[in-house]
DNA sequence: ACCTGAACACCGTTCAAGT
DNA sequence: ACCTGAACACCGTTCAAGT
């Protein structure tokens, strides 16, 4: 698959070494043969990052209420993104993708819904928890921000405040917004 | 200022159009002139960014309580952050600065430890709510999430309802970690 | 259906040289 | 101190042409 050679190459040069040509080269293969395949390195770009949200999405166990799913999901999602080199870049960079309509938002939300929330709740919850995990990871990897990240004994631990905060703060919500 | 033409380029043409050669000719100057300014365009963009962060720092109003503060910086960035042209994605992508020590710990709590937080805890729950408001500027602007931003009738519902969870969270954890 | 060679219009950056 | 001209080593992308 030439995603994972992607993966391979963003691993071993980052973002920066992350070109048509270079990913040819490892595929054995001129670069424009490249187009025959993806019609650009924006969507290129635009299926690793959905690659690395869907591996999030699959990573937290069956069992649990919603808020186990959303600390594990989470979880899941900040760790993709600090793991592999410049993946919270690659996720932040991604341009829109007008084709592939990926997954419909009663799917996202079914990991939620199935326990219980209702689906408008369960996107607003998937998408702040996304965008924590997605924000942190991005100005731990940055960012202009080393000042305030060097003031922190634990980052690590400081996320995982954050993400415990935000799902805490939801959980008080629901009673205004009914979970079925 | 260079930075201002920096901001109306990106403004105008986004961060693709972003080059050191257009910015030299807005400025009448040929491209390698802006050397003798910035190290490289890693440091442009890295200053630019520093002076969004600064901006939002600065447009919470003085009084309320700690809370306050954080929501209305919160909203402030996020704000910031969607209505520049790709300013999301300007600040995801910026390297980190060895150089400029920027701003000191002590200095970047200061609007929560003046209503009376104490540092860590002010330092944590500021980059929990950068974070959040990077993070949903970025799939705002991006994402492969167009599924999931659909699915909501109001993005900037979703957003203050997320921000207003965080902090609520966060609130509930200050007993545990004194406030003085 | 899948790939190559050659080319186009760009990049960021360096560096001697100018004033 | 501040800027130019010319160049280097790259980019993403297109397109005719090959098999």
């Amino acid at each position: 698959m030439v995603l994972d050679t992607g993966f391979a190459l963003l691993a071993d040069d980052g973002l920066a070494g992350l070109s048509m040509r270079a990913l040819a080269d490892r595929l054995g293969v001129q670069a424009p043969a490249l187009y025959w395949h993806f019609t650009s390195k924006s969507e290129l770009i635009g299926m690793m990052a959905l690659a690395l949200y869907h591996d999030a999405r699959c990573a937290p166990p069956a069992g649990g209420d919603w808020q186990d799913w959303l600390i594990s999901y989470g979880r899941a999602l900040h760790q993709k993104l600090t793991g592999l080199r410049d993946g919270a870049r690659l996720c932040a960079m991604a341009e829109p993708m007008r084709s592939k309509a990926s997954l419909t938002a009663p799917a996202i939300a079914a990991p939620l819904t199935d326990r219980g929330l209702d689906q408008g709740f369960a996107l607003d919850a998937i998408a702040s928890v996304t965008s924590l995990a997605l924000g942190w990871a991005s100005f731990e990897a940055n960012a202009p921000m080393h000042a305030l990240l060097d003031g922190m004994i634990d980052v690590q631990r400081s996320f995982e405040r954050g993400l415990a905060a935000l799902v805490t703060g939801l959980a008080g919500g629901v009673s205004q917004n009914p979970a079925g």
